[in-house]
RNA sequence: GCGCCUCUAGCUCAAUGGUAGAGCAGUGGACUUUUAAUCCAUUGGUUCUGGGUUCGAGACCCAGGGGGCGCACCA
């Protein structure tokens, strides 16, 4: 290496790679300094958001200036230089709208610094709102600040991000440029909040209850452990939410929802990631039917207040939710699917028989229940596109379900099918201690058998039953999947902002 | 975990086994009503990594890595 320090600063900055080009923008955050201006100041006072600049002012006059002074605040996404006039387009999360700068309003100082202005900074501006001659509404700047020196170039200025792998990882770069991810996100958001609005309109109080569990209960999953060390206690994180908040029915709060985050360490697929958003809601003295009318209203208005309408995509038709949703027993569409009457009841080697025509592989220790289930996925859960409650599922997969009152073999339980996707389970809760004992009994004869989903007895769960539960409807709703249908999109990873991948090697 | 596909400039994409290119972004210049501004000029490469075949590999082969899709798993 015979080049002086000089000469390699030199080379670097008349390059253009991003070593290059983050060197020449470092260089630029120098020279502000140096001219006793802060390229990362504290605070901006902005008078309006894009969006209410458009709304106060979106109709005025092509080729008309108002004498309404803003200031505006956003990122830089677009210029065009003419010389003596710069268009440039600034963003905030409301809107866009384009910035007029003229050399001779701004004067030369400030024109040389908006023209050195890089795309993807932040800046702030103070001028009056004006149209174009085209009409276009837009800002004349008066004066101009820079909020945060951008160091990186954005991606392409219209075709976006389209590598999943860096739109996924660089989320922050993805929703710079990618106006789909913004939408998807803003529907999310809608969605959570308008499920929020319809339960605590119906009384429904929110709690948190603990992600750390000692038993990892309420669902058939395998789960992540930790380990707390003053404790020196091994720990699952929650696979669902359900036995916490029953306790709180125990405790005489009525109406209780949590909207939290739960862990599978299972596969990750377009529905799947490992770390998912699910919200459970107890309603003491309803039943099942309670919670399917219950259901269908929160996501109705969901759609609504996410969408404008209740008429939504599935899967390329359009279907209006607000119409009566499809009510059908589990074992029903079994037996229309097969031409074969099944019941939990029947012999287990009956069913064996049937599940073989399908091609369903049963482990040895799965009763008529548990076939029937996996003969109803094979079958006909795929086919589930419009809104379905699947009902009446066999008492053996259901181990927190309380009996069907005609039907000792079933559970008061419906899951919800669309786009032939689970969204939603519920049911009447089962509150007889006695019975949720042998039920968790089986469960642990069941772990002990090997099935490592299964759980034990949650013998806190048993003693909270004791005190009384009263009759009690519960629901869980998967929140990623009913914003995956909200927003249209057909992976997971599309409404979660930092789906989990794979480490990075950097 | 298995199968198929994919990875080239900051971004979006090209390139019969034969000199790695374009558009955007960047840089220099012209332009006071642009809209992905336009026009002229121009810089920029570990072709994911490591091996191999070949006179010659971005391309073909092997191994590894990331991602996508499907299957399995997910009551």
């Amino acid at each position: 290496m015979n080049e002086t320090p000089d000469e390699i600063i030199d080379d670097t900055l008349t390059g253009s790679g991003l070593v290059a080009e983050k060197a020449k923008r470092l260089a630029k955050v120098d020279e502000i300094r140096t001219s006793g201006q802060e390229p990362y100041p504290y605070r901006f006072d902005r008078s309006h958001t894009l969006a209410e600049v458009r709304a106060e002012h979106g109709t005025i006059e092509a080729g008309t200036e108002t004498d309404v002074h803003v200031s505006v605040a956003g990122r830089m996404m677009l210029k065009r230089d003419g010389g003596k006039l710069i268009f440039a387009n600034l963003r905030d999360r409301s809107d866009q709208i384009q910035l007029f700068i003229s050399k001779a309003v701004v004067g030369e100082d400030a024109f040389v610094a908006i023209a050195d202005l890089d795309l993807g900074d932040w800046i702030g501006v103070e001028g009056v709102v004006m149209a174009t001659r085209t009409g276009e509404l837009s800002i004349k700047v008066r004066s101009m600040v820079l909020l945060a020196k951008a160091m990186r170039p954005i991606p392409d200025k219209w075709k976006g991000l389209t590598d999943t792998d860096t739109r996924f990882r660089q989320r922050y770069a993805d929703l710079i440029v990618n106006e789909e991810a913004r939408r998807a996100f803003q529907i999310r958001h809608t969605m959570i909040s308008s499920f929020r609005k319809t339960l605590t309109d119906h009384g429904y109080i929110e709690v948190e209850t603990p992600v750390l569990h000692m038993e990892a209960g309420g669902a058939h999953a395998r789960p992540f452990i930790t380990h707390h060390n003053t404790l020196d206690l091994d720990l699952y994180l929650r696979i669902a939410l359900e036995l916490h908040l029953k306790r709180l029915i125990v405790g005489g709060m009525e109406r209780v929802f949590e909207i939290g985050r739960i862990f599978r360490n299972e596969g990750m697929s377009t529905r799947h990631n490992p770390e998912f958003t699910m919200m459970e809601s107890y309603q003491a003295f309803a039943d099942v039917s309670d919670i399917i009318a219950l259901t269908e209203e929160l996501i109705t208005n969901a759609a609504r207040d996410a969408l404008g309408t209740t008429v939504v995509d599935l899967g390329g038709e359009m279907v209006d939710l607000s119409q009566p949703w499809r009510q059908v027993r589990m074992i029903d569409l079994v037996a229309e699917a097969t031409g074969v009457e099944v019941h939990p009841s029947q012999p287990v080697e009956q069913l064996r028989e049937l599940a073989a025509k399908y091609d369903v592989k049963c482990a040895p220790r799965w009763g008529s229940g548990k076939i029937i289930e996996e003969l109803f996925e094979a079958t006909s859960e795929h086919l589930l596109i419009h809104p379905t409650f699947v009902t009446g599922h066999p008492v053996e997969i259901s181990p927190l379900a309380r009996v069907d009152r005609t039907d000792p073999f079933l559970t008061e339980r419906f899951e919800l099918f669309m786009v032939g996707r689970e969204f939603a389970n519920g049911y009447s809760e089962l509150n007889d201690p006695v019975e949720q004992r042998l039920r968790f009994e089986n469960e642990q004869a069941a772990k002990d058998a090997g099935d490592d989903e299964a759980t034990g007895v949650d013998e806190d769960y048993i003693r909270a039953l004791e005190y009384g539960m009263p009759p009690t409807g519960g629901l869980g709703v998967g929140m990623d999947r009913v914003a995956m249908m909200l927003a249209g999109v057909s992976s997971i990873k599309e409404v979660i902002l930092f789906p989990t991948l794979r480490p990075e090697v950097l």
